[in-house]
DNA sequence: TCCTGTGAAATACTTCACAGCT
DNA sequence: AGCTGTGAAGTATTTCACAGGA
């Protein structure tokens, strides 16, 4: 069996799933349609099953799909069933409150080493780290087998930032930075950016504004 | 002209344009072509003109984009010539580093209002506010002029803290909690969820690791 | 009967390619 | 000569609809 080529859409929705797939075993149920999921999510049915046809089968006709099966098939498809180490650059406000986030460690992503170049920052304790000088980033991130990198530091320092980031090996970068990065082809980026997601909303609040002043009229 | 309905993907871009373009401003350039912008966004110059066609002619054959003009139609296409005032609930780790965060207020969305159910809480000046009690926020949404609410409360209080948002007339939600909200049809939602991101790239991650050692075979 | 898994159809989105303006 | 704006072509993604298993 070739493994066929997964889009990437659908790569993106199945955290989604997880995640929704976990709340509902913590309310005790052990298996849900894609009729049910569906509902919570706001996805139709048969874009779940489609998603999940393109990794394997894990319903039952006549069913549906068994919850803690398919966390564990699709924490298993994510690579979800190791720990990731991260190292993230930035220690200012921004970068504490990540340090701070206690939403990774449960998921298996872990900071292991924070960096600034404010000296005011380095050798703090912050969360579960101590800052370090930026200088050390590379060794840090070979020694500790980093392969994510989260940058929270100001858009004008950012690309320089994420040069050294990737010079250094890491591999995938969470970007917090307000500006869209010059990355290499082999190198993963998320952006992370509650403003651009404001702007797409007020687009529609505009629209929606100016219907009801027609409708009004 | 009859407005054709535009493609949610082309709203969700504008904003990175308004971004990239502000950028180019401040590095003094005053014209971009589409081929230029789209090095710079890594989208093909193909995207940005039709994206832009959407809404009207904006470029000069054989010049391409005056980026003053540009960025200041966009800005008028997304509703961002107004001040968004917006209210947060959860003054907790989460909700105080954004109510820090600097970077809403340059783009023109302000939080007027935070709340909270824990007395401690209450009361306390965090940022530009006071933060007041869950019980206020009917009130103060309507008086306020508040039409964006943003969660920062943990997944399992998230529901009832949407569900007031909604009952209280906003109509955009900035979620920051883990969870799939439950929301009519008429409210705009955006998810900020770093883990979602984190977890849709370790599926590639995973793959790499994966042919690599196939190769080393 | 209920619900999955999946080709096929429908829809949405992106890219091409070129007429036409500057 | 250079670059926009845009129908048309090409891809990608979603939804349909139904055979078939529990």
């Amino acid at each position: 069996m070739a493994q066929q080529k997964i889009p990437e859409v659908v790569v993106d929705r199945l955290p989604t799933y997880v995640r929704a797939l976990t709340l509902l075993r913590e309310e005790g149920i052990s298996v849900v349609s894609s009729q049910e999921l569906g509902v919570r999510l706001r996805v139709t049915p048969a874009q779940i099953r489609k998603d999940l046809s393109y990794f394997g089968r894990f319903g039952k006709q006549g069913r549906g799909y068994n919850i803690d099966n398919l966390i564990r098939e699709l924490r298993s498809i994510l690579g979800l069933t190791k720990e990731w180490p991260m190292a993230l650059v930035g220690a200012g406000q921004l970068g504490q409150a990540i340090l701070r986030y206690t939403g990774f460690v449960p998921e298996g992503f872990r900071v292991v080493a924070a960096f600034d170049t404010d000296k005011r920052q380095i050798g703090r304790k912050i969360g579960p780290v101590v800052v370090q000088d930026v200088a050390e980033l590379p060794q840090t991130v070979v020694e500790r087998n980093v392969d994510i990198g989260i940058v929270a530091v100001p858009s004008a320092t950012a690309q320089g930032v994420i040069d050294t980031l990737v010079r250094s090996g890491i591999r995938a970068i969470l970007n917090y930075a307000p500006m869209s990065p010059h990355i290499p082809e082999n190198v993963l980026v998320r952006e992370v950016d509650p403003v651009v997601a404001l702007q797409s909303m007020t687009f529609y609040l505009k629209l929606d504004e100016k219907q009801r002043e027609k409708a009004a009229q």
